[in-house]
DNA sequence: ATGAAAGCGCTAACAG
DNA sequence: CTGTTAGCGCTTTCAT
């Protein structure tokens, strides 16, 4: 793109500047010049580097070692504060010497191949996929250390790192039916994302299996976002309430946001008339939504996890079998009881 | 970090295969090749480079070319939902050909000099730094385009982008004012921030300016954090209510959100007996507050303009004067008038 | 202890 | 039209 701005001091440069040979600017700049140099040259490079401001170009140096130092992280939604979370838990977890670059689709609600396509195309020293819709993990063969992060799948030769949907499920329907909830509905989203059917059919077989169940057709809206959700829940709310539902759970803590907000303007009181509860506990549910309840898949610590397996794979351990991680319900203090 | 899983095919084994030079393979995988060679050659090569699954490496590409391609984002906090806006409408404006890589400090609450110097490493074609610290900002010597987002503050061969925190504070405090408001709080963050300090201000200038004015000490929280607010507005909420302060304005949604919980922990009703703003409209505010009021700073804006100067700079256009981008108050449905 | 030299994989003149 | 050649800046044997 750019080429030669300010263009940076070279090893060569230095060498020059220090009157030593580049392959002696290379050990020191690297650290390697333990009892490999005199410490008197030693101090000339270390002048001249300083003095010319220089720093190893990392391209090159790369290509020199045949090495790949960056991870690629690509996600469906940037506004989508799961993604953030998962980000954030990534980028503390990865080793220091590994850089992270992000990718995005540049349009639309999710990624297709030809983003991942764009990650791949760099060389990648690992991959790491959020939410990939399935057809997607079809369409592409790994060139380097892939993790799948809550795919609901496995795939040969990526490894997988899973939110614990069952466990949730069973904490979830043990929770609403502890409370007295025998109808539930139930809000997804209307894409092809196995983790989002998934978290649906374990709370369910989960109610069943407690005498209790999604009652109503679920109310499947086009995107995940809190605006979606009440659109939807605002048609769907007064069937739901007719049709004696007394807790409503949401494939994530976006869409719940929007049924509050739903059942807010309809008047329906919430957690009174209502639970409502989601999957994801999103940083801000605790905050501002004293009347959810969410189950936390622990996102953060999914992206730390996918970390610490990158940086051990890069070390030349073994990609893990698929990981699962923990999920609990947090209750809030004002979820009241069914009242049926 | 990794060398050599799975060797990719490179440029020259695509030549061997297809029997022609390595030059002419890149100029055809560069899509170079119009009217440059024969159809048959053409074919040969594509086919050759899908039965090696041939990419061009981009390391070694832009080493050859002298070209960066990367852009750096570095910022405090991947947990506040501002710079994943800022995050988004970078991504989203930034040229196809780049790519991007984020920095967080690996701990603690805000990056330093060590973690641009991480960025700096890299050659970098572009540098965004969100939120810089005045500190920092003397301790860096800029070595690309470099574009400072929100920094209340220019450097030398840095371009600034700016939120118009001076129309924002117009606007809240006709606003306020408006409503009936004269005793006004505020709440901060005890740091180095000149844009905080900023929004504090200009805010405080047009409150005197129509006869109101922050009229109790500043609440200085300590992190930018919801929790951190709300523990600090639940010790300072009686002193303000018994102060006759009846509208509390906080450097950013996220202490708002702790501030509201506060009150409704202390039983002080909003807006009914407390009007509370916030600057930075997030996403999640609309939804789920609908009490705040809150002053949108677009930040995803403030991130297309980012890489959109960017795309700019690094096609040859001068550096831009620092730009300033419009703010507007979001006011809630049910913000009340101040009752005194 | 230091330097010379051979690449890493690719691109960009320049020849033919 | 296609191949040859000379680097990009760095790392790394291997001599000296």
């Amino acid at each position: 793109m750019t080429r030669d701005l300010t263009r940076r001091a070279t090893a060569r440069d230095v060498a020059q500047l220090a009157e030593v040979s580049v392959a002696t600017v290379s050990l020191i700049a690297n650290g390697k010049s333990a009892g490999r140099v005199t410490p008197e040259t030693e101090r000339r490079v270390r002048s001249a580097i300083e003095q010319l401001d220089y720093r190893v170009n990392t391209t090159a140096s790369a290509l020199a070692q045949g090495r790949r130092d960056t991870v690629a992280f690509v996600s469906p939604d940037p506004a989508n504060p799961f993604f953030a979370m998962v980000l954030d838990g990534l980028v503390s977890a990865l080793n220091e010497s590994l850089s992270l670059t992000i990718l995005w689709p540049r349009r639309g609600d999710d990624y297709d191949p030809s983003t991942v396509q764009r990650a791949l195309a760099g060389d990648l020293a690992g991959l790491v996929l959020a939410h990939p819709d399935s057809t997607l993990l079809d369409s592409i063969s790994p060139t380097c250390p892939t993790i799948l992060l809550d795919s609901g799948q496995t795939r040969a030769g990526m490894s997988s790192m899973e939110l614990d949907v069952e466990a949730a499920g069973v904490a979830l329907a043990d929770h609403l039916v502890g409370l007295g909830h025998h109808r539930v509905a139930y809000v997804g989203v209307g894409r092809d994302k196995p983790t989002l059917h998934h978290r649906r059919d374990a709370l369910h077989d989960q109610l069943l299996a407690r005498g209790a169940s999604l009652s109503v057709p679920d109310l499947a809206v086009s995107r995940m976002t809190t605006q979606s959700a009440l659109d939807g829940a605002l048609v769907a709310l007064p069937d739901w309430i007719s049709a004696g539902v007394t807790a409503v759970v949401c494939a994530d803590d976006l869409l719940a946001y929007g049924v509050l907000q739903a059942a807010d303007r309809l008047g329906v009181s919430v957690p009174g008339q209502l639970s409502v509860a989601g999957f994801n506990d999103l940083p801000y549910s605790a905050m501002v939504t004293p009347s959810l309840t969410s189950v936390d898949l622990s996102a953060r610590e999914l992206g730390v996890r996918a970390g610490q397996t990158l940086n051990e794979m890069l070390l030349g351990a073994a990609p893990p079998a698929s990981a699962l991680l923990q999920a609990r319900v947090v209750a809030r203090a004002s979820t009241a009881n069914a009242r049926d």
